[in-house]
DNA sequence: CATCCCCCCTCCGGCCGCTGGAGGGTCAAG
DNA sequence: CTTGACCCTCCAGCGGCCGGAGGGGGGATG
């Protein structure tokens, strides 16, 4: 199949398809007149990305999954420790997350959002130990 | 002050300050050997971006909140929803990585992580649909 | 046969926020 | 006068695409 009809079956967009060929992680055959012959492993492959994608795995990631996923001598356990790997980044995410939210969220529910000039965000930002010095 | 100096007192590496001054951001005046000059208030501002970026805003925003901070003629409200897109991007991001960890966290309970080759990880990224066609 | 239009191709540049490195100038100390 | 730390500019690259220029392929229509 051409490359918008696997774009439309794997929900990536057809420049992503050429990408992911130049980095060399889906290959498909040409036809005679140049244009890209994505066979249905191919498509099988791209939503298998996808997938990781929507997990976060780095195109690096996905790589080495594919890899082990073409593998029938594979270990689980390297499969595991790549999905481990991946929870921990998202628990370090989430944490950062938390933090932020952690430090931005009093400040702006303390802002009158008004007309006036005076602002707690500004001065938080502006003095992060000030807070503490005041008390 | 120098930029090595301006780097160490507001945590940032020297290269980000240069960045910032290319930018538009923050840029000190030059001694007559070309060198960057930072005053006390260029690092006043390098701290206060150097502490909303730890909060996730953007460069454009720490632009905009530098302005709004700048401006004694300033609303609150303005700084205000600048802080509330942050909290809804952070929060937005945050449900993205929850949705992550809800789907990865239970594939990777349920794979043994030995030298088998069943993998529960690679089958639940091969066919998303599956757990539930089986159910 | 020519025209239309959609799809496909390659190649280049840009996004964000830096980071690394090449290649060179400046300055204080010994 | 040399050493070494610091500073300068400019260019390239990271990840993961996206947009667009400029051109070819292919089927329907006139």
């Amino acid at each position: 199949m051409n490359i918008g009809t696997a774009a439309a079956l794997s929900g990536l967009p057809v420049k992503t398809l050429r990408y992911y060929e130049e980095v060399g992680l889906i290959a498909p055959a040409r036809h005679g007149n140049g244009y890209r012959d994505y066979s249905a492993e191919d498509l099988d492959h791209l939503r298998f990305v996808a997938r990781a994608r929507g997990l976060g795995f780095s195109l690096d990631d996905c790589r080495a999954l594919l890899g082990l996923r073409r593998d029938p001598g594979r270990a689980s356990a390297d499969v595991k420790a790549l999905a481990q790997a991946r929870l921990a980044e998202i628990d370090a995410r989430r944490a950062e997350l938390e933090e932020m939210r952690a430090a931005l969220a009093p400040l702006a529910e303390a802002c009158a959002g008004d007309a006036r000039p005076d602002c707690p965000i500004l001065d938080g930002l502006g003095a992060a130990s000030a807070a503490r010095g005041a008390g």
